[in-house]
Order: structure tokens, then sequence, then C-alpha cells
RNA sequence: GGGUCAUUAGCUCAAUCGGUAGAGCAGCGGACUCUUAAUCCGUUGGUUUCAGGUUCGAGUCCUGAAUGACCCA
């Protein structure tokens, strides 16, 4: 037999034995534990000599003779159960001893107690298996912070997260800062007036972003959808109907490939806000960014691999070829003539520089790589990126008296972009001018070009008010402020390929 | 897309120049009524990721595949 249906096979003897005994724990509905585990410690001084219920799994169990010590885990910590042949009683006791395993979820009632060595236990008077673990977790040993022989193969991990979080407890503290996180952005939204919307994420056109989108088809329509790799269009459409600050927290879509900041879907605030332009975003952000950190930490101090990163507002402001300039030498703003004249100029400065791109790219991409190259990955302490060209920024409103730049920001931390922001184009007319533009790039064999979206601008038509928004990658400022350098250690369940 | 590395017992890891695949933990049996990486004695457990090849002999060398990690374009 293989040893691991082995060990199957003995716990489910186990199983057998015990219901034969004492019945069957997964005919259990509920148990009612009166305390949690953190609670008897925390108020042990009056729950001295009381007695107490307390459920959960049991990570260790030590002991085999007349008496015995279990950690049990439940989701607020732990607590040690002392177990005795005299206060169970040996029928019960030798039951326990003879059928209970590692990762067994018990109930137990019992009274609060020290032991001899200090520790506030519950000496048990009756236990009740609540449910059996057939199958082994990959529990190791503990003490003091370190740990031996525990689960760590990545693989593993990510494939099989319901082991990896009930024996890794620093994974579940990740996400338990990430709920915080994501409950912080709402509150922080809230309380400045935004309203949290829902917009499709099954689209007729992908849009809002340069990226490729997933396709799926609806039977009963006949049609197919693109899964949403932004909000945006949709949002601002509920500008031109009349809401002025809105903001909604899901999932976006991109079919491109996975490394340490890319999953295929992922999680992003959108926020808008009418009368608004891209400076008050700035404030925006460093506020939600900034009460976020506090949520986590407590200060606006995170520490970033061995550097702490300091979120105090504000943030400065650098111009990006002006941060493009500094860090290569190269004055990107000074290039002259045409788009073709720019784009030819921007592709030397890249050969020069050593910076790959793609014969489809314009300027404005051109830039983009060299910014990705020099500037952000050098980036540690958060900075605002200003005033990018306009070929890389078809939704955002051009700078006044500026027309080859917007009004647009990116915010920059840890090497990270964490988001992007601009004052809204607003201007129909222009904003078909752009799509058109990007209908060029498509043809040019650019993938990620938006398509013309008529129906939005329709809806720019009516008048859309001036208004700025910001999108946040809520993943990534999960990895900065939990010092996760990949991404698939925030997301629960990240894309795989798939197993066998 | 390219390169480097990894994959050995349920878990964490060894295995010298190519020469009988081991340990700790978990499990199983035993001792123990205050332990906490519990301890002590005994013990089960292997298609060395997969498919080929070289060789008297392969965990080890070669080719290919799978999955993953890291780096690069």
């Amino acid at each position: 037999m293989e040893p691991e249906l082995d060990l199957l096979a003995q716990r489910r003897a186990k199983l057998e034995r015990y219901r034969a005994a004492a019945g069957d724990p997964f005919e259990v509905t509920r148990y009612d534990a009166s305390h949690s585990a953190q609670a008897v410690i925390d108020g042990f001084a009056a729950l001295e000599g009381q007695v107490v219920q307390v459920a959960g799994r049991l990570h260790t169990i030590r002991g085999k003779g007349k008496a015995g010590f279990w950690d049990l885990h439940d989701q607020s910590g732990k607590i040690q159960i002392f177990v005795t042949l005299d206060s169970l009683g040996e029928e019960a006791f030798n039951l326990l001893r003879e059928t209970l395993d590692a990762g067994d979820i018990v109930g137990v009632r019992g009274t609060a107690m020290r032991t001899r060595m200090g520790e506030v236990s519950v000496q048990a008077s009756t236990v009740t298996l609540l449910s059996k673990s057939l199958r082994p977790a990959p529990f190791g040993k503990e003490k003091d912070g370190q740990t031996w022989t525990r689960l760590s193969d990545v693989q593993q991990r990510y494939r099989q997260r319901s082991a990896d979080l009930l024996v890794n407890r620093d994974v579940r503290e990740v996400f338990e800062a990430r709920s915080r996180i994501v409950a912080t952005l709402r509150q922080t939204l809230d309380a400045a007036g935004f309203l949290e919307v829902e917009t499709p994420m099954l689209q007729p056109l992908h849009g809002g972003a340069a990226a490729r989108p997933f396709v799926t088809h609806h039977n009963a329509l006949d049609l197919d959808l693109y899964l949403r790799i932004a909000p945006e269009l949709y949002l601002k459409r509920l500008l031109v109907g009349g809401f002025e600050r809105v903001y909604e927290i899901n999932r976006n879509f991109r079919n491109e490939g996975i490394d340490t900041s890319h999953n295929p879907e992922f999680t992003m605030l959108e926020a808008y806000q009418a009368y608004a332009d891209y400076h008050v975003i700035m404030e925006l952000v460093e506020r939600c960014l900034g009460n976020c950190c506090q949520a986590v930490h407590g200060s606006y101090q995170t520490t970033w691999g061995e550097t702490v990163i300091d979120l105090t507002p504000p943030w400065p402001r650098v111009r990006l070829y002006d941060a493009v300039r500094a860090a290569t030498g190269h004055d990107l703003e000074a290039l002259a003539g045409d788009e073709a004249a720019r784009e030819a100029a921007a592709r030397r400065v890249a050969a020069e520089v050593e910076v790959h791109v793609q014969p489809s790219d314009g300027f404005g991409q051109i830039v983009d790589a060299i910014l990705k190259k020099y500037v952000i990955p050098r980036t540690v302490q958060p900075v605002f990126i200003t005033e990018y060209p306009v070929e890389l920024s078809p939704l955002a409103k051009r700078s006044p008296g500026r027309p080859e730049l917007t009004d647009r920001f990116q915010p920059v931390i840890g090497g990270l972009e964490m988001g992007n922001a601009f004052s809204e184009l607003n201007d129909p007319l222009d904003q078909r001018v752009r799509f058109e533009e990007q209908a060029r790039r498509a043809a040019r064999g650019d993938a990620e070009a938006m398509p013309i979206d008529e129906d939005y601008l329709g809806a720019l038509e009516y008048g859309m008010p001036p208004a700025g928004g910001v999108g946040i990658g809520s993943d990534r400022l999960v990895m900065l402020l939990c010092n996760q350098p990949s991404i698939r250690d925030v997301i629960l369940f990240p894309t795989l390929r798939p197993d066998e």
C-alpha cells in the first residue's frame, strides 16, 4: 500500500473506532464555544476556576500516558488543553488517546487553569470530536516563532492553500491585513462622500486600459464578450449621469504573462471625482494609502525588503521627462518634429540605453519602456511621476498649453507602479481623435490598443463634468504594506498551470 | 521567448569520484498524571517528477518532457 494511503487508512480506522464508541463526529451540527482561545488567555484573571467551552483544531498532541497536553488553535490564537485520566474518566481518556490525531477539530469543555509551568490552559472534562481529519496536514514544529519541517514548498503552498493557511499562521496574517486594507480604502472613500458602485465585468468592448482581454461567449445572445480589463469607461458614464463621486473595488482580467507583479485576475480600486483635477486626486491617493498603512502598521512607515518606506504625505511630484533625464541623461521632451520624427528619435535613445522596444511601439510606448526600466524600479520612496505624453494616455486630459502632454500621474513606491491617475478627458471631440489614433495603433499590430467605443463617445457628448480619476492596484498595495515580494503571496488562489 | 536553478518517504532535508537510497519529524507499537520542537525504546514507510539514452552499474552523466523559482529580452 502506498504510504500516504496507509496514513489515510489509519485515520479512517480511528474514525470508525470513535464512531462506534461515541457517535459520528460528522453528524455534529454545532458547538457553542463560550470563549475564543485568546479570550480565555486575556480574561484568565476572572476565568480561573470557571468552566469554559472552546473549539478549534488540534495542532500538537503531547504526552501519551495518563496525562496529555494539546495545542488547540482557533481563529483568535491558541490555547493549551490539559487532559488527564482523572479529569476525563478512563473510558473517554483511552478513546481519545487512541483515536485523536493532530488536525482533528474538537470542542472542549473544561476548567480554566494554569499549569505548573505557568501556561494558561483548559483542563478538559468533556471532549467532543467535531470533525475527524482524515488527511494528515503538514504541521511543523514551532517554538518561539521558529518553525521546523513546516510546509514550505511554494508550489504546494499555492496549490493547496487550505493546508498552507492552516499550517502557516503568517500567511493568514497577510490575508487578514489585506482585508483591513480593502476595508480602509472603502472607509476613506465613503468618508469623502464617494458612492461604491458595480459596473460590468462582461463587456462588449474592452476599454479603459492598454491590455489584451479574455474573450468569452454568451450563448443566448450569441455574443462574444470581453472580461473587463478596467471599469474606467463605465465609471465615467456615471459621472455623465450625475454621480459626482464614485468608486469600484473589483476584479479586472488581463490576458498576459504571469510574474511576481502580475496575475491574470487582479483587484483594482478605481475612483472618480467630478470637478476635481489630478492634483486633488494626488491628495486622495496620499490619504488612501496613508490610511491603509496606518491600519496595518499604526504609522506611515512600512518595511519593504530591508528599506523603511515613509508614506507620510505629501509625496514628491516629479515630471516624467525630468525623471527620465535624471536617470538616463537623455531629454526626451526636447525631441522635436512630427510624431514619426519623435518616434524615430525616441527609438534611437532606447537603443542607446539598451531598452528593448517592439516595432509596433509608438513614441509614448517607447518613453514608457524607458521609464519602466530606468525610473520605476529605482523609485523606492513614494513619488508621483507626472505629465505623461499624450500618445500614452488616450483617456487623459491634455495639459493646459501643452497639448503633447497630459495631466496624468502614477504613484510609484517600492519600485512598483501602484496605480494610474489623471484629469479625465471630457472633450468628446478630442476623445474621438484619441480613439482613432488607438485604432491606427491596432492596425499597426498593437494588440493592447483600445477599440473605438461609440457608446462611450455618445455619453461624453451629453457632457461630462471636469473630473479626476485614479486606479490603484489593490494587490500591489497589499504587497507593499505586507512586505511580500510576489503577488502570489497576496492572492489566495493565484492563477497556476494545472498540475498533472 | 531565452538563460540559470530546483523536483529524493506524508513534511523538512541528506546521499563523497557513477557503486546496497538515509536522517529528523509525522505515523505505528511500548514507557511516562504538568508537557510545550516533550522525552525515552522499538518500528513501518521509496516507480529518487516523467520518458528515453550512456554504462557491468545512474538519485548522480546525456537528451527530451512536466511543474515551479529566479534572472534577462
